[in-house]
Formats: structure tokens, C-alpha cells, sequence
DNA sequence: CGCATATAGTTACCATGGTAACTATATTGT
DNA sequence: ACAATATAGTTACCATGGTAACTATATGCG
């Protein structure tokens, strides 16, 4: 989350960043213009999300089950290795997905470690119902990206 | 936070997408990959502020105290007018400045519920001494921004 | 004036992110 | 075979984000 609302201009940032390299302000604005979109954009993903009882994570976690080709389940580790989360808060994310019946678990045969995670009809029609919203504020035109 | 790291393909997200609004779906494609970029950049920012016992909040807060042109003080509730963030977690990091000394606070004369914030010689020669690393940060290049 | 409303800031509680350390099982190497 | 190491996933604990509701003070208005 990036909070600054009103940026810095281009002459404060010159201010404060001239000793050090002034060949790279417009770097610096550009990038801090960047961040604040795009710390918007999380926001709006995250409402919408909330507001289907989910969160960008669990989001996420259902759809890379469902892109999976040739698959139709995935190890909790092959979702850490696919999303840049770490393990006990994605141990969480399936908890309560499992929980919320939009994942069902099942021991794995080879490996009694290892659980093998797989959307249910509820989780399959629920991503359908939702990624059209997902899509619309993904494409919604911001100021300047 | 966006926590993709595989980003989906064009085609991916035509075959998610194409029954809703096809002709957004390079929209799509773009914000993806800026979120991606811009969440490890805030990362990368996050793990700055923490070597220096700072988040990100706390440096603004301390920025905004400082560029503020014809003052060296705020109150509170102008820092929640210029950053995006909510009361009480403005409230706690203020808090948290104030004990290691990187913020003083005075009550205000006029208004008795009100506290003015002003930085310490000790945060302004912190802000001075992280800015070059926090420029580099921002003027890093990144793959494709 | 004095009551209703607004504002400044805090408290209580919850969600979600992280790391370190743990249990249980699998694998490796002698 | 079996000890050492690696891996799958969880638990315990902390940081930081949010909202709702609270206290205290200020303001507006009949």
C-alpha cells in the first residue's frame, strides 16, 4: 500500500534528490505517480472481492487451480511456488476457503504429507460469477496508465 | 499486494475474458503486469524502511511534516487529509514516531482535543540520511516500466 | 445560554501480511 | 538400515491495515 495522495512535485523532488542524482527525478515521480495507482487499483480489487465474502488471495489461489492445464488440483506448495505469498498465510487462505466450501482437500496417495487441493462446483461457478467485475475494474481507464 | 508471480498469458485471459469484453482484455494484460511490478517495488520499499526501523507509513508521515512550505508542524487529522490512510492507524504510527523520538508533539493553544507534530533534529537528519536509498529504490529500472 | 452537531484523537476488535520454529513424512548418503 | 537432511504443512507470535464506537472539546443555532 503506497498512501501519498497528493505527489510530490517535480521541483520538491528535485529538492530533495538533486545531491544525489538529479539525472533520475523523473524516474522518481514517475514511479511514485505509478505506485499510487496502482495502490488504488489493489483498494478496488480488494472491495470488490470483500464484498463476495473473498479476498485478493483466496481470489487468487481458486484461479490458479483453474488455470492449471492438464490438472484439475494443486499441492499447497505448488501455489507458494505461483504466488509470491508465504506458506502459513496460504495455509490460512485454504483453511478458509476449505472452510467456505470453495476447495475440497484430499490426502495425497504417494505422499502423506502432501494434501491435493481442487475447486468444487460452488468455486467454479462462483470465479464465472465474479470475474467479469474482475475484468471491468482491471480495464476501467485510471488518469494516466 | 498482488501476489502473482506467473502473470497469465494474453490467451488466458481472452478465454476468460472474451465473452465479457474482448476488446479490453490488452487493458487487462497491462494492469496485471503493472500491479506485479508495483507490488515488488513496494516491497522492496518495505524491507528499506524496515532496515531503518521505519515502514512506510511513518516515513510519509514524516515526509509530509516536512515538505509542508511555511510550517514545521501538522496536526494529525491534515496528515489523514494528505495521506490515504485511516484514523487510528494514523493515530498508532504517530504514537510510534513519538517514542523513538523521531516526531515531538505540543498541545495546541487555540484548540484543547488538538496536538501539533513537529519533526526532531534527530528524524530530520534520519529523512536526509535515507533519502538517497529511497530515490535509488524508486529509480531503479524495472523490466518494463 | 444550552443543546445538537461536528471534529480531534483514541480504544477495542478484527483481517491479513510476515518470520521462526514446530510436527510429520520423505529422501539421501554411508 | 538408519542417521542426517529436506520438504509439506501448521502453530505461535508479531506488525500493520481496517471499521465502529468511544471521550473530549469546539461550534452552530434556537
Amino acid at each position: 500500500m503506497f498512501f501519498l495522495k497528493e505527489l510530490p512535485t517535480q521541483a520538491m523532488i528535485n529538492r530533495y534528490s538533486e545531491d544525489y542524482f538529479p539525472e533520475r527525478s523523473e524516474d522518481v515521480a514517475k514511479k511514485l505517480q505509478g505506485l499510487r495507482e496502482y495502490s488504488t487499483l489493489i483498494r478496488k480489487l480488494e472491495d470488490y472481492f470483500a464484498s463476495h465474502n473473498l479476498s485478493q488471495l483466496r481470489f487468487l489461489v481458486m484461479m490458479v487451480i483453474d488455470r492449471e492445464p492438464d490438472r484439475d488440483h494443486l499441492f499447497a506448495h505448488e501455489i507458494t511456488e505461483r504466488l509470491d505469498v508465504s506458506k502459513p498465510v496460504l495455509s490460512r487462505a485454504i483453511k478458509k476457503l476449505i472452510a467456505a466450501s470453495l476447495l475440497s482437500s484430499k490426502k495425497d496417495k504417494q505422499d502423506a504429507r502432501a494434501v491435493l487441493l481442487s475447486l468444487t462446483p460452488t468455486s467454479k461457478e462462483l470465479l464465472r460469477s465474479i470475474l467479469p467485475g474482475y475484468f471491468d475494474i482491471l480495464s476501467a481507464q485510471s488518469h494516466s496508465v
